[in-house]
DNA sequence: TGCTATATAAGAGCGTTTCTTATATACTTC
DNA sequence: GAAGTATATAAGAAACGCTCTTATATAGCA
């Protein structure tokens, strides 16, 4: 695969965005920098890192792909409010035993968790607005 | 809420198709017998079904929103060749304990294991196809 | 039966992703 | 270092899913 300067920008943008970034959201990370990469080259080029195990894809539940450059096993945190998507590691949820049955049928490649919810934010925010005088 | 046909029709339509269909698949599963309902009153609807709670929304990679009529507590397998999603049971996965760190910070209001993977009918294709003589 | 709040159809609008094609360039070969 | 070639990119079009707008229809109530 060939190094140029748009992948060294979407891979480095997605590193320092930290979060779990659309290619929409590194289309414009970037842009500060390089005004003139493509939408369509950030999204190819985040599939390629994908394909090549460099990124992952987040769960979500529809709407944009969701790219996460945290490649450690982890799992995730979905705020029902906000949208926001939290790292979270768990041994027990590693550890977890895989039902028979689904040995059976199917090979696992990966495994994750998610726990949605209401993060400490929106937990907060509800607070302030709802039990005033 | 108002008991319509078209609201039947969504609603006998997504039990019906029993996989994790989205609203265009749903749209055309109903289009048999009822051509003219439009594909915003399907989505629509299949929100309002899911702030209802009589639906879930299943968590996947991108693209458009899955619904699922199965309410009991579950988890699921995503095959990664087909796209095929599959429902499992595991106790090992509900009593699963949450860090306390996360319990801190977080309502958890649900909690899904998602499975990657391959399935069988993939794992079979693969085998038929790659090494015969 | 008639009324009214609610629901629907149709099409427009929007954002994301993918496709197409001409142009540019990273890497190889000499 | 220069030339050649396979690969990558930009730009715009197109596809797709979802949402919004507005005029019309209708379910359930009085
Ligand atoms: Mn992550
Ligand atoms: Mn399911
Ligand atoms: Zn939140
Ligand atoms: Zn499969």
């Amino acid at each position: 695969m060939r190094i140029t300067p748009q992948r060294s920008a979407i891979y480095k943008a997605v590193l320092e965005h930290g979060d779990h970034p659309t290619a929409s959201e590194i289309h414009k990370w970037i842009a500060r920098d390089m005004p003139h990469v493509s939408i369509d080259t950030v999204n190819r080029t985040l599939h390629s890192f994908h394909d090549m195990g460099l990124l992952n894809i987040v769960e979500g539940e529809g709407g944009p792909r969701r790219f996460d450059p945290n490649t450690r096993s982890h799992h995730h945190l979905h705020c029902d409010r906000c949208g926001k998507i939290i790292d979270f590691y768990s041994d027990a949820a590693d550890n977890m035993p895989i039902p028979p049955e689904v040995q059976n049928d199917f090979i696992v490649e990966r495994k994750r968790i998610v726990l949605s919810g209401i993060c400490r934010e929106c937990m907060n925010a509800n607070d302030a607005s709802g039990s005033g005088t």
